[in-house]
DNA sequence: GTGAAAGCGCTAACAC
DNA sequence: GTGTTAGCGCTTTCAC
């Protein structure tokens, strides 16, 4: 592999020259300049960057944490931090946890071991050793989508209470008045908030909340058909008559559930999601749902981050994405028997 | 940020000694051991990687180029790559390409730039450009999933063509003679492979091939739907009785546009696809499909990029991952007039 | 406008 | 068993 110095002998310069001529060509005369980029094309000249990012001390990579990239959802947010990383000049180092925490803190440590000049939590339920730290005990990082806000890093996220809320009133302008919801895990900051949501429009309709309407889940099909299926063995004079499932996959799973015992949807039964997934609106029936800026959220977290890395960010932001409700056929009005 | 200096000088010894203690503790002595190990906690030392990588010319650090996280079977190969990069102790930088060629071939260059070890494609349809190469004209390289073999690289990859034999047959068994075809892109390898054991099922049943059941497609719901649309707008004598799409998405697609026309899967038409993805099990109705053992796609490809870089592979080694025909409920047998 | 030289943090000969 | 030292490839003062 050829080096700096090949190319330096090549052209009758030193390596401060082609260094130059590579960096910042304006100091370079144009003469010596051409001579410079002859010899790089002859002697076939590829710069080191492990060398270049070792000696500058910036490695230009970001570590994203995701739980499962298998998540239409985070793969949506990931398209967009590459993006965005792409036109920073960043590359983006993707760590597919699957949840293990060993995993995630061997790829967290590619921060403090300078291998990465920063981190990106795709869900910040559990704080980072701090063993990870820097001196300082902070980290240049920034908790996207799932978080547990602490303030001292910077946040994106979504009003999930209010998006929640929203779905909800949607349900109870059908009429229904006994709206189950199928939950994400009980560890997730998202599901406490959704959860918010849904018990603020139901106080403000005045309606009662019955623990008995919430559904354990964990944001995968199975979990929505499991749910579903239990959902259908209830009486139908107790039965829910629209179910708030806590992402898409829960929803399509649940239906999946409701038709295999003969249930229609929305005629028997309602059910709305979260996420508004591309699949979501090729179910049977399409699913109402609430979409939100995948894309954006992976822009913003990186470009937040970038920020935070040039020192240019005031302390902490919290940036809140907007949601909206999307409105497809597997809500409708409630039964009347 | 403490370096290796300064736990020498806080233990008293050289940093050689610091050096050996961490890498190969059995050629110091234990007390001074104890003494560099006790100064590392001391001073709060985390040895920079990058300085390592660049020292010793190894980043550990492997390129994968995907088309796009968001295909779930992609998801799948991705997850299967990390755990066996995990545990060879490499990381797995992945590259979300959405097929543009400029950002392949930026994250294609992190491996003759020395920032990465080795690259896998995950779609090899596009040959790389000369200048991502080695001097010797090669690259570290394992390609995988969707590939063509140029004999120069190592290859992990399905039997499409004896897959989509199997499945076309499958349904000639239940009396289908009008079979149409939802294809993936023409540029993909796979299209043509799996369009020849479509067309080898049908020589073998002496049933005739006909271009006009072969419809364009590109591996997503939206290219499924429309084809669906169009298939449902032929005359009912002449339109095909059973659909074979070339992935589980576009077979989604595909039985949407029929449910919405009010055409039965599988009474009225037969939808069969391709992958197996989660959703596929999830759908209405559940779908036939061949499975592919997408995590050991990934396990393999990152085992044999390794073993490409430990020197230790025979030439170029082609491996063909086994498939298996689930027949769920959306085939059937042809519908009787 | 160009060159000489120091040094980023670490490892690995090579001495002792 | 431990220390000294020469670099890995590059950037960046500091001279000239």
């Amino acid at each position: 592999m050829a080096n700096i110095r090949d190319v330096a002998d090549s052209a009758g310069v030193s390596v401060a020259t082609v260094s130059r001529t590579l960096q910042q060509p304006e100091r370079v005369s144009l003469k010596t300049r051409n001579r410079v980029m002859a010899a790089v094309d002859a002697v076939g000249y590829k710069p080191n960057l492990m060398a270049v990012k070792f000696r500058s001390g910036k490695t230009h990579n970001l570590v994203v944490l995701v739980p499962t990239v298998a998540n239409v959802f985070f793969a949506r947010v990931i398209s967009g931090m590459q993006e965005a990383a792409a036109e920073l000049g960043y590359s983006i180092l993707l760590a597919n946890t699957l949840g293990n925490p060993d995993t995630e803190a061997q790829y967290a440590k590619m921060v403090s071991t300078s291998q990465a000049d920063g981190l990106i939590q795709l869900r910040a339920q559990i704080p980072l050793d701090d063993s990870l730290m820097n001196d300082n005990g902070l980290l240049p990082m920034v908790n996207a989508c799932e978080v547990i806000d602490c303030g001292k890093y910077p946040v994106v996220t979504l009003d999930n209470r209010a998006a929640a809320k929203a779905m909800t009133r949607h349900l109870i302008e059908f009429g229904h008045t006994r709206i189950a919801m199928i939950k994400g895990p009980d560890s997730s900051p998202l599901t406490q908030d959704r959860l918010l949501g849904y018990k603020d429009a139901l106080r403000e309709a005045n309606l009662p909340f019955n623990e008995n309407l919430l559904f354990p889940g964990d944001f995968t099909l199975q979990a929505g058909y499991k749910a579903g299926a239990d959902i259908a063995k209830i009486d139908e004079k107790l039965r829910p008559t629209a179910v708030f499932c806590e992402n898409d996959e829960t929803a399509i799973g649940t239906i999946q559930a409701f038709k295999q015992v003969g249930m229609r949807v929305p005629d028997d039964i309602s059910v709305a999601g979260f996420d508004d997934i591309a699949f979501s609106a090729f179910c049977d029936p399409p699913l109402t749902t609430i979409a939100q800026p995948a894309e954006e959220f992976g822009r913003t977290a990186v470009t937040l981050l970038v920020d935070v890395l040039n020192g240019k960010t005031r302390k902490a932001p919290k940036v809140i994405m907007p949601f909206e409700l999307i409105t497809r056929q597997s809500t409708g009005p409630v039964k009347t028997m």
